[in-house]
RNA sequence: GCGAGAGUGGCGGAACUGGCAGACGCGCUGGACUUAGGAUCCAGUGAGGAAACUCAUGGGGGUUCAAAUCCCCCCUCUCGCACCA
């Protein structure tokens, strides 16, 4: 005979299907609103157990908040536009939107399977028009206001395949599809001026106190803020200076040589004046060549070469040679750098292997008199030398009074450089937003009227590379002519289409009113829902998805159209799923697929062991083996009803009220086995940030107690009234408990115990509190530290009466005879300690 | 190189403010029920030892009556950034 087991399959639909009008949600009601997001996926058509697991947790946090009687929201989406969507189409020649409107309805049905229910009211697509028409709507209030603005940018170039590469298509310097090495192209390309906000966006990280702190730093980080001072060093001859952006201007008294980025404006200039204009031209290819290639190769190697001209060190007016040099980028600070190789690594290393021979003059030292000969740079503070006015300051000193000395003079300013760049969204594309600008040789660049929004994507394109760096919407003769919006005349839009992160900065406003035709969002709605009371999603988000989205929320608080500036409250950052020690990727073929997990031990077992496999913020390997186990758990809860079915069938299992006082032994240790259940899934979820994995646990040792009490209980056994109400009362709390964990198998036993409606609209139980702790616990006995004895005591018990109890202990009088006591560490409810010198 | 996180049985992991290391689960062992068990139920399961005990949280030091937990040094792994001037 085999055991009872639930009968997922029949059971899982049932309740799949009445979950829909439950997750739906009334923004009108406000009170206890619980705005429940997760980061809406990619939709490729294929979700993996990986994927699963930040589904699972965000369903059972939102089922959790259901039943603590939340008002709650829980929307999902598709960041529907993309790259992937354009390689399918190539390969299997279907037009992209046909494709990705197809995974969505598949993966719907993958979401659906796992019981992870949404409020489908509110489905949003980033590639529909109703969508894409208000992401173009955001590009042009962020034009008007100065923050989108057009330059030339370098794009990769694959020569072999004559197409534009996304950085994600380029794998150490080579195109990732055909191993070509990737040359870089300039075209105009429209940014946004997220630097703008570089200090706001840095400074409310202090207010984002419910992030995971490793995404605040990585954000911090990336927008990298530096102070320092920017010094001019004249051009000997010229009239030009060069202007060094440095955070050490305590050491500029040893600059010996000045280097600057080949691709500086000036580069050529100085090559030509000096002469070496021919030798010059083929370096700073060269440097090129080696910034796409790997990049440990181009950074482990200092090349320089002399451009023939001098600087003059404002600080010791000595002519100082100028180099362009490998290891100094355009991106950062003003592309020129002050050498100084006492007292930078960098520059230390540059001058060993420099054309000419430059001295290196040590400008600061740990005791005021110079080493004899430098190993390497010294980079620590120290008093100056070698410094004329200042020699014998303090390094840290001497760096404010240089800045001013030399800003007296007009030869500096402080300044705040931040590494952060603007954020380059056009793409060469066509699965994308089509930027709505119009390109008029009258009127330059004049956005669309927004009447006339959305800028529609055409549907037949050849979306196949061209092989002239244009997006395949450059072949649309009828999409690219147009009438300028401003004069009227003729005009080409712009053929370009928006970063996919773009339509992701904002979808989350968006779900409060998705079919709104009038505005992108309902200010009312939205100002009364976010910002997001718990945001999911995955730790490879941390800085492009969480800052751009933090930027467009700033940016419409500046408009007056939110009164909030920051989107998510709180973040949860789930870990990824392994297996075989490797990310899950289609790559490499360790995929584990839910579909027939789900087929073979039913959606509760899968979500269970997703919560189970460990703390969700960490990495955790899958194990095929131990979803059994999640399976066992299941259908031994299952059984606590079929194996007595007369006591909690509808009808019977009302009447479960409990006399906690009046129970025998065995019934105050389940009693309290059930308080201690609550307590611990409550805390675990609630206080200590969705510790799944142990709300787990306690229900598995409390379903453990249940079998217990059946197997040893004669009381119970001979049918006693009480004991079966008190059973009843445990496996109805058991049963609540698990419900947001397994929803299908607790909605189903709710119902099969007599109760009308969901079980998520029931309370979770509440734990008495007079019954958290034992009458009686163990105390552990210690001599010196070590454990020697254990003896049964009262909760209460004061702590001279503990200490009696343990020097009376026959082991431990044996132990210490014939030694002395020093100290007797008394630790109620835990142990006793006798520090002691021993014979 | 810089920054962050981690290292605990055969495995995944517990241990919340320093206080019985190994909860719970996988696996394994034994038993029960059974024609049978790969179902189910019960029990055992860190290592060594016959036992008393001893040793065990990456390694080494330290603080403390007491350390997986706090401090110092070192090793290994993962992630992020990476010529940041």
């Amino acid at each position: 005979m085999t055991a009872d087991t639930f009968p997922f399959r029949e059971t899982e639909r049932k309740w799949q299907e009445r979950w829909k009008a439950l997750f739906r949600c009334d923004t009108a009601k406000t009170d206890g609103k619980y705005y429940c997001l997760m980061m809406f996926p990619y939709p490729s058509g294929d979700l993996h157990v990986g994927h699963g697991r930040n589904y699972i947790i965000g369903d059972a946090l939102a089922r959790f908040k259901m039943m603590e009687g939340a008002n709650v929201l829980a929307p999902m989406g598709w960041d529907a536009f993309g790259l992937p969507a354009e390689n399918a189409a190539i390969k299997n020649d279907i037009h992209p939107a046909v494709w990705t409107e197809r995974n969505i309805e598949s993966m719907k049905l993958q979401f659906d399977r796992w019981g992870v229910v949404y409020d489908w009211s509110r489905e949003v697509a980033a590639c529909r028009p109703d969508y894409y028409r208000w992401t173009q709507w955001i590009f042009i209030r962020l034009f008007r206001a100065g923050l989108a603005y057009r330059e030339a940018a370098s794009v990769n170039w694959c020569p072999s395949c004559k197409t534009v590469l996304a950085n994600e298509q380029v794998a150490s310097g080579a195109c990732e599809r055909c191993g070509s090495v990737v040359s870089l192209r300039k075209l105009e390309q429209w940014f946004f001026g997220i630097r703008r906000y570089a200090e706001r966006l840095l400074d409310d990280l202090d207010r984002l106190e419910r992030w995971p702190e490793r995404v605040r730093t990585m954000q911090k980080n990336w927008i990298g803020r530096s102070e320092g001072v920017e010094v001019s060093f004249p051009l000997e001859g010229m009239g030009e200076t060069l202007s060094c952006f440095t955070t050490r201007v305590d050491t500029i008294y040893g600059a010996t040589f000045i280097v600057i980025a080949s691709d500086h404006p000036l580069a050529a200039e100085l090559l030509r004046r000096g002469g070496r204009e021919e030798e010059g031209g083929a370096f700073i290819r060269h440097v090129r060549e080696l910034q796409v290639q790997e990049r440990e190769k181009a950074e482990s190697t200092k090349e320089g070469f002399y451009t023939g001209c001098r600087a003059v060190n404002p600080a010791t007016g000595a002519p100082i040679p100028v180099f362009l040099a490998s290891y100094v980028v355009m991106e950062y600070g003003t592309g020129v750098v002050m050498g100084v190789p006492a007292h930078d690594q960098r520059d230390f290393e540059f001058v060993r292997e420099a054309p000419l021979e430059i001295p290196v003059v040590q400008v600061i030292s740990p005791d005021g008199s110079a080493s004899p000969r430098l190993e390497s740079a010294y980079v620590e503070d120290g008093i100056m030398i070698n410094s004329a006015p200042y020699d014998g300051l303090g390094n840290r000193e001497a760096m404010d009074r240089i800045t001013d000395d030399l800003a007296s003079r007009g030869l500096a300013r402080r300044v705040v450089h931040y590494r952060l760049r603007d954020w380059l969204i056009s793409r060469q594309r066509y699965w994308g937003a089509p930027i709505p600008m119009v390109h008029c040789s009258s009127c330059g660049s004049v956005p669309v009227n927004e009447s006339d929004l959305p800028v529609l994507l055409p549907e037949n394109v050849d979306f196949h590379p061209r092989g002239d760096g244009k997006s395949p919407l450059a072949t649309v003769a009828e999409f690219v002519k147009t009438v300028c919006p401003s004069c009227g005349g003729p005009a080409e839009r712009d053929t370009d289409t928006m970063d996919t992160f773009v339509d992701s900065s904002w979808y989350f406003l968006r779900y409060l009113s998705p079919r709104d035709e009038r505005r992108a969002f309902d200010p009312e709605l939205a100002n009364r829902w976010l910002p997001v009371d718990q945001y999911i999603g995955g730790i490879e988000h941390a800085i492009l998805h969480l800052m751009y989205s933090r930027f467009i929320v700033k940016f419409l608080h500046d408009e007056g159209l939110l009164a909030f500036d920051e989107p998510f409250g709180s973040l949860f950052t789930q870990g990824m799923i392994y297996r075989n020690g490797a990310k899950m990727s289609k790559s490499k073929g360790n995929v584990v697929s839910p579909a027939p997990l789900i087929e073979a031990y039913g959606a509760d077992t899968v979500r269970i062991y997703t919560l189970f496999i460990g703390p969700p913020e960490k990495d955790a390997e899958w194990n095929d083996r131990a979803v059994e186990g999640a399976h066992r758990f299941v259908n031994r809860v299952w059984r606590l009803y079929t194996n007595h079915r007369e006591l909690l069938d509808a009808g019977a299992a009302a009447d479960d009220r409990v006399d906690p006082e009046a129970l025998d032994e065995a019934g105050t240790a389940l009693y309290r086995a059930v308080q201690v259940a609550s307590k611990r899934v409550r805390d675990d979820v609630f206080e200590r940030g969705f510790q799944f994995n142990t709300a787990i646990s306690a229900l598995m040792e409390l379903t453990n107690e249940l079998y217990l009490y059946v197997e040893r209980n004669e009381r119970f056994r001979a049918g006693d009234g009480a004991a079966a109400r008190l059973f009843r009362n445990a496996v109805r709390r058991l049963v609540l408990l698990l419900a947001p964990m397994a929803p299908h198998l607790c909605e189903e036993l709710w119902e099969l115990f007599g109760n009308d409606g969901s079980i998520f609209r029931q309370g979770l139980p509440e734990p008495d509190s007079r019954y958290l702790k034992a009458e009686t616990y163990t105390l552990v006995l210690q001599v010196n530290g070590k454990i020697r004895s254990k003896v049964e005591v009262e909760k209460d018990a004061p702590r001279e009466t503990l200490e009696k109890l343990a020097l009376e202990d026959e082991k431990i009088k044996r132990i210490l005879a014939g030694g002395t006591v020093i100290k007797t560490i008394v630790v109620p409810g835990k142990l006793v300690n006798i520090a002691a010198k021993l014979a």
